[in-house]
DNA sequence: CTTGCCCACTCGTCTATACGAGTATGCATC
DNA sequence: GATGCATACTCGTATAGACGAGTGGGCAAG
């Protein structure tokens, strides 16, 4: 096995750089060019104090720098790893058209099983809620909604939640208040009961999570969120539907098609 | 002015909650709650120091995990700051339609200027290439691309650079290999040699800046990328150029129109 | 063989101290 | 009044030490 000075090198005690940083830099560099690999263990922080002779919590201070860029995961207990790429769900942008509503399950199982995953749907609540702000302006100003939650997980790992809101006039005693829907979703539901759907407008923002947000997706740190809010409109015009999405951002890529005229 | 105390109340020394992890949640609801508002001073690092009695690096460590969250921003010499929310660019996503192709100015100056920011383009470099894997693939495999490089502001602040790859077969000698290429952009120039537009494809990741993106962007720390990549298809069904695009995750927002069908 | 404990190793948290470096202010000097 | 310096504040970097807590392996007892 290859010495440490072999793989990371030395400090340069002439640069300005912050000796933490140079740490950084070693260990960034180590894993880039491939020495360390996805999910291998770094050395440990005490390994890192003998082999740069610094103190402990210079060493934690690099470490940490590497996690912050969503290089590295540490495990208590166990080390510090670099840290593993999961599978990335591609979520295409006609994945709401009719004509891939699909009549027996909800679109996320059909492509997590199409991909080989093992999908799950959890903390399903139906509520009726006075709207925020936001939402009740992107519902024409409902005095109440229909809010539907549900998180959903690949293989066990958490990767999204989600919260549709509904203008209650419209939803209130329909299959829509159900926790399950029935075939095709609510969109289906919605066209059934008069809404035919014309188009969705969809806007994305890319963040840190909130605390709470960590949490519910288990997310390392580094790691980001998506944070996407798609509104469905009726031939007539009406919003009849606001889901707010925040995803994982290192399970997920989202793609587009767009004409150019 | 109110006492410390009552703004950040005091710890819980039953809690098994780490004394940094109970900093960071009274300065995190305190900004929460408009207590500290955008680009306010958080007190020092000595005052709070003093106010919970614990160490100095306790309390770094709250203030880091703030910033972390992208909730804080540090000044050297100064203090620490509720991170200001930058105004925010809305890109539709119809923006590169052939109806919008202003014949004078770029798509980001004319955007820009409508919302009142002073837009600067940066860092324009035109250079041929060996294409790297990916776009390479993308672009169905040319020996040589051009690569047109450029980074853009708003109001002095950079927001996002971008690299244009368009296979050299089809760009050598043309007004596209000039730094400027003349009014409508690159995409009026490809129609103009014969490759009408038909259909963009965007791929959207977010994740967080590596260390050179953090320089070029000047990004706080606590702040994500949004990493686009375009590809242009002609009616022939050729990609006829791939724009990588990296944007500071806090100054955009996405926006997509979809139809339902 | 299995169970259960101990121990060694890992990272997590916290204290105390020191000095460096950037910023802003006021005061003395020119 | 303008210049420039001293100073007091800010955060940045680094050291040394201590104890806690999670993990896993080995060993001894059953």
């Amino acid at each position: 096995m290859p010495s440490l000075t072999s793989v990371l090198g030395v400090l340069d005690p002439t640069s300005d750089r912050a000796v933490f940083r140079q740490i950084a830099d070693a260990l960034r560099e180590a894993i880039d060019k491939g020495r360390f690999r996805e999910g291998d263990k770094l050395p440990s922080e005490t390994e890192l104090v003998d082999h740069f002779g610094v103190s402990r919590m210079t060493v934690r201070n690099a470490l940490s720098l590497l996690q912050q860029e969503g290089l590295a995961v540490s495990e208590h207990g166990k080390g510090v790893f670099v840290r593993p790429r999961p599978p990335v769900r591609r979520l295409a942008s006609d994945r709401f058209a009719r004509r891939h509503r699909d009549q027996g399950k909800a679109a996320f199982t059909v492509e997590a099983e199409a991909a080989g995953s093992r999908p799950e749907v959890d903390s399903l609540e139906v509520k009726e809620e006075r709207p925020s702000q936001d939402i009740s302006a992107r519902l024409g100003s409902p005095r109440k909604v229909l809010a539907r939650r549900r998180r959903y997980l690949l293989d066990g790992r958490p990767v999204e939640f989600a919260t549709s809101y509904l203008p209650l006039d419209l939803a209130r005693n329909t299959p829509i208040a159900q926790p399950n829907p029935g075939p095709g979703g609510i969109y289906a539901r919605l066209e059934e009961m008069g809404h035919r759907l014309d188009h969705f407008d969809e806007e994305i923002r890319a963040r840190m999570p909130s605390p709470a947000e960590v949490r519910t997706l288990q997310l390392a740190s580094g790691v980001p969120v998506i944070h996407l809010v798609r509104t469905a409109f009726d031939a007539e015009g009406r919003a009849v539907e606001v889901c707010d999405t925040v995803m994982a951002a290192d399970a997920y890529v989202l793609a587009y098609q767009l004409p150019a005229n």
